[in-house]
DNA sequence: TTGAATTTATTGATATATCAATTATATTTG
DNA sequence: CAAATATAATTGATATATCAATAAATTCAA
């Protein structure tokens, strides 16, 4: 036993890299120039308008220092404005462009029908399951103080 | 709605890194000098004596070039050895060294403890729940004939 | 209010991911 | 058998991952 095939965290990368190369060869499809991670970047700097870098890349998990190469490229790309922060001169404001929200709409559509067709056949009792699944087993691996040790 | 929190795929990574990170902390503090990522490969190499590099690159879902830098960093780390097959000149037959093995063997209380410590709290049911949706995604997003326009 | 600690972000180094082009060898087929 | 096709692997280019070191601005505390 003991075989990679039966390991569920082998199975979640599986899932995981399977899911992602379908969802951007859909993308590719439909002829939005992004990868998943620089649409993850721009859908987040969407729903918090004020993030910081620092808080981006928790909500991405992703590392700080990628955030900055992945925003220079937006930047780049002319899909992201960044200016110096008006309160905080350590931060940025990071702001969508009109081609950043272009993006975001056409994106809408494609990623509502990638998760449907990627989970179909699912019922939503199942996918309760494997959300509590998923918050456990979070929770489990999150680095916390040993009681013991304190 | 649409928050990127109450997709199933944006927790289905975050499950994966945490983990990720997760394992890769405790190889370290166990004092073992090697990548998730590495440890696969020599496990799989252990699994499938015989297998091709294009095989590999399969099962552990990565890209052939991907697999071909691994490859030569495990030489360069003395965990692997990679000699022309005898069979087919076009292959490379690759095989575990000592230290290699040790690694391995190493490695596997670690893995165990990390699984069995993620896993806290799930149930058996809920495991095969997990198992069934994740072959479920896979299944339906890789890329297979469409029949209606065959 | 200055000096220490913290926060925010960048940069360099190295590993991995992905695509496309290339090389070498094997296999198939006309 | 020779030519076409297929397979195995490498290499180059670019994007991302991760760690450590650094810089700049802010906050906290004596």
């Amino acid at each position: 036993m003991d075989k990679l095939d039966n390991v569920i965290f082998y199975n979640l990368e599986k899932a995981v890299k399977s899911y992602r190369q379908f969802a951007q060869a859909n993308c590719l499809k439909a002829g939005v120039e992004i990868t998943i991670d620089q649409w993850l970047v721009l859908k987040t700097i969407g729903e918090y308008p004020d993030i910081t870098q620092h808080q981006l890349a928790g909500r991405i998990f992703k590392d700080v220092a990628s955030v900055t190469r992945m925003i220079e490229l937006l930047v780049t790309k002319d899909l992201l404005f960044r200016k110096s922060h008006a309160e905080d001169r350590r931060r940025f404001t990071l702001t969508l462009s009109d081609r950043g929200r272009k993006v975001l709409e056409l994106m809408r559509p494609i990623s509502l029908s990638n998760r449907r067709q990627a989970l179909e056949g699912v019922t939503e009792t199942e996918l309760q399951t494997v959300q509590g699944v998923l918050q456990k087993i979070i929770h489990n691996v999150s680095k916390e103080v040993d009681e013991k040790t304190v």
